[in-house]
DNA sequence: TGTACATCAGTGAACGCGCGTTCACTGATGTAC
DNA sequence: TGTACATCAGTGAACGCGCGTTCACTGATGTAC
């Protein structure tokens, strides 16, 4: 049966967009077969719309960096003045995004299995990372634009790992206390009051 | 054929460290079947050892960190006095380490899976985590066990986030810089100087 | 000491399953006449 | 305006493959007599 005009795309987006959740969720091994099911949809008609799987990996990746980057967002236009960074680490390291991986920031919940992707697929990711770092950099203390996007840089990496860790922790009090204390010390490291 | 009062556990240990490296260079998704063939065993065996493939999961990570331990205490012995933090932080963060994932840290190359096992595993996890943490906590400053313990949790997980990224980029030179200046800036906030 | 037997680590075929991918087909719609 | 036809998003069976797990079997050795 035909469509209208505008339906192609439209399905290739509810792909897109539902891929990216689920390969957050449940890692780059998530079936397409599963993931057509999930939008009605069967596996066969994938290949109208991908070359193949890690074309799908690659923008999925991609448009979960949009989350990151509202969410950034968000938390600097809740933020006091000056208190951005500081409002930042807060929300990456909160127990709401730790519970919440489908929604969350792709760097924490794919980065070991993204190492073992092929090329495209980690230039995706590479792209993002120096996208989100350069927006981060604006919130840094630093001579250069330079050792602000290092330090930027180093800053999200080392969250994504916080938090990566955070959520293979079996037990609940642990890991509150966990990410209290990352959020502290994070910070205390990269935004001190004065 | 009847084997050698002690060679079972011989075998034993060769497969728990066999799947330790190629679970943490491909993932946890290696198949038993591989793992075998490549100690020249057939996959039906491995049941004679183990009861299911978590088991072998959770011994595979735990002596991992051995690898882990023992790097830290070869930095540490190599290092100047004052100077083990910044030596480890060195090590951590190395090149080496980066383009050596099979025999580095496990949590570097398989936090956002571990997130994804069952409990039995991400215990064994947890444990490992909190006793490397203890260990770093000697070298971390801080006014109270407590408070050097947490630093060396976010310590450990910042910097197995920053080699988890270090490794998925594509970028040789990228690469290189990520890390020369994520070295330099944990050891600045870690292990700084006086 | 010599023989019969039990043990059990390791073998390899087989199980059901889900994977990524291909492909002949369907059929409602837009287009050409 | 009415009819014939081309289009193509989506369907679902089928492909070969590797997965974790089970199981009847093998056969060299240790043990019991």
């Amino acid at each position: 049966m035909r469509y209208p005009a505008e339906h192609k795309q439209q399905t290739r987006d509810r792909i897109v967009r539902a891929a990216s959740r689920r390969f957050r969720r449940g890692g780059a091994g998530v079936g397409i077969a599963q993931l057509m099911k999930a939008l009605k949809l069967t596996h066969g008609g994938f290949y109208r719309h991908f070359r193949n799987k890690d074309e799908l990996l690659g923008e999925a990746f991609s448009i979960a960096f949009d989350d990151t980057r509202s969410h950034v967002a968000a938390a600097v236009a809740k933020a006091a003045p000056g208190r951005e960074l500081a409002a930042i680490i807060e929300r990456y390291l909160s127990e709401e995004h730790c519970a919440n991986p489908a929604g969350g920031c792709p760097v924490a919940s794919l980065a070991s299995e993204v190492a073992r992707q092929p090329r495209s697929v980690r230039q995706v990711m590479q792209r993002a990372i120096t996208q989100v770092t350069s927006n981060l950099s604006k919130f840094m203390a630093g001579a250069t634009e330079d050792e602000r996007r290092s330090k930027a840089g180093v800053l999200f990496s080392g969250m994504s790992g916080t938090l990566a860790v955070a959520r293979a922790m079996p037990d609940d009090d642990l890991r509150r206390k966990f990410l209290a204390s990352a959020r502290k010390i994070y910070i205390e490291a990269f935004a001190p009051h004065h």
